[in-house]
DNA sequence: AGAATCTTGGAAATCGATTTCCAAATAATT
DNA sequence: AATTATTTGGAAATCGATTTCCAAGATTCT
């Protein structure tokens, strides 16, 4: 009931130290000998002696606390993320704080407070597609925490960032498409305040120019995220005149949303029309037919984002770095979405 | 650079107050006159002052933290869950550490050995498939610290528990089953230390005893969980002498590995083969043919486990009463793999 | 007016680990 | 033997918010 917690005090008591000397014992410090250090741990043990982070944090002034905020933890992407992060933090006796923003401005918002209070040492973030404004990430380090963004990144804001080759990785897929015999490739984007989407949009249009084709306008869209959104513009677009042969997304869930446009329409897939997405959303290869997608090496991207923070920041002796964005290589995968017949 | 951190002291400094009557106008005590309370709010934001949680945690002897440990956070199932979790936790001003066992048993000792250093005050946890001792979480009560096991639990640890109605649920799904015709039902389990998985067991048992029927000893098979495992040993069945003509399975995944056993030996599913699998996984309509399946409301059940914290353990007079499971109703949904054509 | 009841506000202890600054005691060196 | 290093260990301050115990001043009641 009312027993009381067993301190270092208790385990000095005991053995007839001071909690000093416990405290040390505890931490490996040097000047304690390895049959003292035996001796205290045993105690510790015996008593049920458990740490008390508060205590040391509040000493310390940090928490090792790693807070981590995304849209959504069950899409692949952000939950491959995550592991990565988990793994690299875990080595380093950081614990995780996740949160999610449901893509919802206000919910990150609530997120970052909750973080801020919580003395997180850094955030590490993937901004939400409401999310314009810079203020509230801004928040973040007026309060002294560190502050990485991944994959979604605002640009205008000076912080360290790691990335996909997003525009690479695009400018190959569309080449790929090309390759295969698509002629008239659409594109199907994010919102237009998000770097990321517009990064893959140039890789799209730089590959689209150096193969000398010109496209109608109407096949770069925008702001056309998600399965709704990208089911209803493909439609639109498939059901016109002169319609794409082939749609590269920036996402998965566009993908699909193209997939069910082209069946509801009778379009063959892939022989009528190529279908790349990005992510690797673990429901393409279990779909019919299968589809092709960017895989974003989600874990290692996670821990490079948690090695950055360990490597660089922890002893930011000079913080005002200015941040190169730091680059995870991606990898298309080929699936029967954009296997066009006679390109075997 | 070295600017020190604002206080309550610096807040009482500068308004001439003293640092305790600044902490109780921040906390809203009601002898506080609301002119002061908005005074000292107004100074506080001024001086971006921020709230020590180390220090008021170290005071207050909690850290209104709760620990969440799943499997792993991509699965449907999961994701909802820790949203429900989430939702609640937030609105009592309490945030969330989240772990991954990825199924092994290590790893969740070491997320509880991490929770329990990190002083969370109760813990929330799935346990992995791994897990058939109930040492390492009685290390977590043994330490003081609240447990709840939620959907997948280990039953000789007396804890408070929230899970599904799995035996109603199971027996439900079955007797679809039957009523649409099939008459073969072969089950698919999880590994024999897990309650969860023999509920659901005993519902399909009860479902086919209640009808009468008698089904071959190995149409019952248990251990099986995962797609690997459900395909190989559906494909066993399917080819012997006297195959079954339907699947229940504890898990999506299983359905699944069901589905690609069944395509590969070119079984109609759903007119020869029906398919129910337990969970909802965003997958499972995506494919074709949709798979059947046991929604759980897992939002719903986090929620449920959240609250239970809140309102029964949180004031815990008297501990150790004995903790009867809270049931959260499921759902069955049927798609395309049970609809069985003659039925329709 | 005198007593009783609120209000408004302060002093100081407390939570538990860490850490700085010292002081013995022992060992090593000249 | 005297001096310098090196161990071994303690005293006490510190981190920042909370909270218990009190004390004036203001208000109400008999």
């Amino acid at each position: 009931m009312g027993k009381k917690r067993v301190t270092i005090y208790d385990i000095a008591a005991e053995l007839g130290f001071t909690a000093s000397y416990v405290s040390r014992a505890l931490n490996g410090y040097p000047s304690v000998s390895p049959a003292i250090v035996a001796l205290v741990k045993k105690k510790a043990t015996e008593l049920n002696y458990k740490h008390n982070s508060s205590a040391a944090n509040l000493r310390q002034g940090h928490s090792k606390t790693i807070g981590v905020i995304v849209p959504h933890i069950n899409q692949s992407f952000f939950s491959d993320a995550i592991a990565g992060i988990e793994e690299i933090c875990f080595e380093h006796g950081h614990s995780l704080v996740i949160c999610q923003s449901h893509e919802s401005q206000k919910q990150e918002n609530l997120a970052i407070e909750t973080l801020i209070r919580q003395n997180v040492d850094c955030i590490f973030i993937s901004v939400s597609i409401e999310t314009q404004s810079t203020t509230n990430l801004e928040e973040i380090t007026n309060n002294d925490i560190g502050l990485i963004q991944f994959d979604r990144y605002l640009d205008p804001l000076k912080s360290n960032i790691v990335i996909n080759d997003n525009r690479q990785a695009s400018f190959d897929a569309v080449k790929r498409m090309l390759n295969d015999g698509y002629k008239r490739i659409a594109f199907l984007g994010g919102p237009h305040h998000m770097k990321i989407f517009n990064d893959r949009k140039e890789g799209y249009i730089e590959a689209i120019k150096q193969a000398g084709l010109t496209l109608p306008d109407n096949f770069t869209v925008t702001n056309v995220l998600g399965k709704e959104a990208a089911m209803q513009m493909s439609r639109e677009l498939l059901t016109a005149a002169e319609p794409p042969d082939a749609f590269f997304t920036v996402s998965d869930h566009q993908s699909l949303g193209v997939l069910l446009a082209a069946k509801s329409l009778s379009v063959n897939v892939p022989e009528n029309l190529g279908i790349i997405g990005f992510a690797n959303e673990s429901f393409t290869e279990l779909i019919s037919p299968a589809l092709s997608s960017i895989d974003q090496h989600g874990k290692e991207l996670g821990r490079t984002t948690a090695s950055l923070y360990f490597t660089k920041m922890i002893n930011n002796t000079n913080a005002s770095l200015l941040p190169e964005p730091v680059i995870v290589k991606s990898d298309l995968i080929v699936r029967e979405s954009s296997a066009k017949i006679n390109s075997l």
